[in-house]
DNA sequence: AATTGGTTCAACCGCGCTCAC
DNA sequence: TGTGAGCGCGGTTGAACCAAT
């Protein structure tokens, strides 16, 4: 049995608002308020609408102070940073932003910012592909294979991919990784420096293990950091983007196909992902933002981290690990299996 | 001028969560 | 403690608009 509708689905308008409607809930609501139930506010005032439809036109277009468009640089620097810190948590970074909705954040970032962001990396990688490896790439047999590596993963993994490492270097723009540091530096807040330093600590602490274990099997104590050193390492190493040579050990001296991937990766993933979790000193400062709103605590930035829950962000570094993985593991198979 | 393809954004949908009973 | 109504959120849709051909 299905949920029960919230309102009569026959007997409401759908579609867009008339001025007429606009201002009979405008005019309501203002002097009124809600009342605390949504459902029952059109029935009251005669409107046939679903409360749903009447609560996100209240929200999103009716109530005082609303922006529309026109977002600045600093609102992009803001959005971009929560992104990479917490995913699509639309309403949490509307919550940073007076005046602008979580839907009308989503709306920008799905249809200008992320394409900014992609439209950059997109043309730089393409340039770097030329020029770092100069030469096709080679299948299993040592004969050229134009569709190895990159087309193994499907162009929505690799998008991703891009997208987060795009957003990474905008997060971390000294790192030596970033072809072009000033290319995209706008002014940051304090808070977001300040969000940004206590990230690069993290990582340094990642790349000092990092160094210590890719040349031989990791001992089981030493994968209990592996996960952790893979994930940094693919939001570091740009060129993991550009050509999958690293994800296949070809930069540690390993060729592809000497069970590199198939063992340390399996290791990495299945059975040591539970490691993850940041402690609460490192996140001091999302306290900050917690301008006493109920809305962030540290307990949403947990479960972003908790890779047994079900509601974990499909961008999250984990699921973009695990799927390259599947993706590079099913284009290997094949490979070996022609 | 007509057509086509791409983009934008308001609105809808469905699901998980909360809270009153 | 269990249940159900309502709320809030994120993903998706589709109409309107715009630009290119």
């Amino acid at each position: 049995m299905g949920r029960a509708p919230c309102c009569d689905k026959a007997n409401v308008k759908k579609g867009p608002w008339s001025p007429e409607e606009d201002a009979t809930l405008k005019a309501y609501i203002e002097k009124y308020g809600t009342g605390g139930n949504w459902i029952a506010l059109p029935q009251k005032i005669g409107l046939k609408r679903c409360g749903k439809s009447c609560r996100l036109r209240w929200l999103n277009y009716l109530r005082p102070n609303i922006k529309h468009g026109g977002f600045t640089e600093e609102e992009d620097n803001i959005i971009c940073s929560l992104y990479i810190s917490i995913g699509s948590r639309w309403s949490i970074i509307a919550a940073q932003l007076p005046g602008r909705t979580d839907n009308d954040i989503k709306n920008y970032w799905n249809t200008r910012l992320k394409k900014k962001l992609l439209g950059k990396r997109k043309q730089s990688n393409m340039i770097s592909r030329l020029s770092i490896t100069g030469q096709e790439p080679k299948n299993v047999n040592g004969e050229d294979d134009n569709n190895y590596n990159l087309q193994n993963m499907s162009s929505a993994a690799m998008e991703r991919l891009q997208l987060h490492v795009q957003l990474q270097n905008l997060q971390n723009p000294f790192s030596t990784y970033n072809n072009n540091p000033s290319s995209h530096l706008p002014k940051l807040s304090p808070l977001q420096q300040k969000m940004i330093q206590t990230l690069n600590s993290i990582n340094e602490n990642e790349n000092i293990l990092m160094q210590q274990n890719y040349s031989s099997t990791p001992a089981p104590s030493d994968l209990e950091q592996g996960y952790d050193q893979a994930l940094s390492s693919l939001m570091k190493t740009d060129e993991v983007l550009v050509n999958s040579d690293v994800i296949m050990g070809k930069n540690r001296g390993v060729e592809p196909g000497s069970g590199f991937i198939e063992e340390e990766f399996d290791d990495l993933i299945n059975n040591k992902t539970s490691g993850f979790l940041p402690t609460e000193a490192e996140f001091d400062c999302f306290k900050e933002m917690d301008h006493g709103s109920k809305n962030i605590n540290l307990a949403w930035l947990s479960n972003e981290f908790d890779t047994n829950s079900g509601s974990s962000n499909s961008w999250g570094p984990e699921n973009m690990l695990h799927q390259m993985y599947q993706e590079y593991a099913t284009g290997y198979s094949m490979q070996r299996q022609s």
